[in-house]
DNA sequence: CCTTCATATTGGTTGATTTC
DNA sequence: GAAATCAACCAATATGAAGG
């Protein structure tokens, strides 16, 4: 959830200098994931070992153990959240437990059934830790697998959403100070509360406050370009652009800039030129003031 | 007829606020 | 505080139209 001030950096530039920023998440995503496995398969070690003898399924009791967090006992029934709160309205506690327990339960019986069905199939995870080590069963294999499976969807999701609102603003900023629009026209504090859903805003000459929605989205996903339409920014500012989305702004009169293509940032001069923003050319070379801005706006 | 491309749908989150 | 709500952030997958 908390992005690095590196990684956002490295993201503002990739996306204004028409390169694709999605790298910078996707090694997060990787670092994070393979974290997450080396210290759930060292959990995984020890708590097998400790039930070594007794006949109690270890999995669900160390797993799914009522005291975890529920995030974490959804995850090891191989449940997300957002399934849990979608299915019983609710995301308590106790609603947490009880379907995880019958999705554990669930998900138990379909890989009995399949082990048992004789299809000649077989694996089995071989974990060593230190000078432990231990063998999981075929059915215990596949619940492990199911877990880190879901688990990197959760990591994903919360990634790509932190990335999108954390670098929505800044990313702003940057093509602002790029251009040179004096700070006055584009200072985001004492908006009022009915702006909050706005992403940004600048300010023309003539006092008009120039709602700016903000898109890193890839192609598709209209429902996400329906949301901008209905708030009527002048400005939409995006990734990547389907061909019906500019369609749709240009009948709405609404400026879009598709950073991810030849034009590029430099089309967001041009907007501010059409909506009458003061701004100035880009003095010298792009890269080197980017990393100019981004030391101002971040700090060292 | 089969692939390719664009759009539609679904499902994973965050983060700010409010409610209990 | 924990839980709920809601708008917002995305990717991944399914679907259907267009092209060869």
């Amino acid at each position: 959830m908390p992005l690095n001030t590196d990684a956002k950096k490295n993201i503002i530039k990739k996306v204004i200098s028409n390169q694709d920023y999605r790298d910078e998440v996707l090694v997060i995503i990787d670092e994070i994931f393979l974290d997450y496995c080396i210290s759930f398969f060292k959990q995984v070690v020890y708590a097998k070992i400790d039930a070594l003898g007794e006949k109690s399924d270890w999995y669900k009791k160390v797993f799914l153990n009522p005291d975890l967090p529920k995030e974490q006992i959804a995850i090891n029934s191989g449940l997300n959240m957002k399934s849990i709160t979608n299915a019983f309205n609710s995301s308590k506690k106790e609603v947490v437990i009880q379907a995880s327990y019958d999705n554990y339960n669930r998900l138990q019986k379909t890989i009995n059934d399949l082990v048992s069905n004789g299809n000649n199939f077989e694996i089995k995870l071989s974990i060593k830790f230190k000078d432990v080590a231990v063998d999981l069963t075929v059915a215990e294999s596949l619940i492990v697998i199911n877990t880190i499976a879901v688990k990197r969807a959760e990591i994903r999701g919360g990634m790509w959403s932190a990335v999108g609102k954390q670098v929505e603003k800044p990313l702003m900023t940057t093509l602002c100070m790029l251009f040179n629009v004096p700070f006055e026209y584009h200072a985001q504090d004492g908006n009022p509360d009915s702006f909050r859903e706005v992403d940004f805003y600048v300010l023309s000459k003539d006092g008009k406050k120039l709602r700016t929605e903000v898109k890193l989205m890839g192609k598709g996903n209209p429902e996400s370009a329906d949301a901008i339409f209905a708030r009527q920014p002048a400005i939409f500012l995006a990734d990547k652009l389907s061909d019906k989305n500019k369609k749709q702004a240009e009948m709405l009169n609404v400026q879009w800039i598709e950073l991810r293509n030849k034009g590029g940032y430099k089309r967001f001069q041009e907007v501010l030129n059409a909506l009458n923003v003061p701004n100035s050319d880009l003095n010298g070379d792009l890269n080197t003031r980017l990393d100019e801005i981004l030391k101002e706006i971040y700090g060292e």
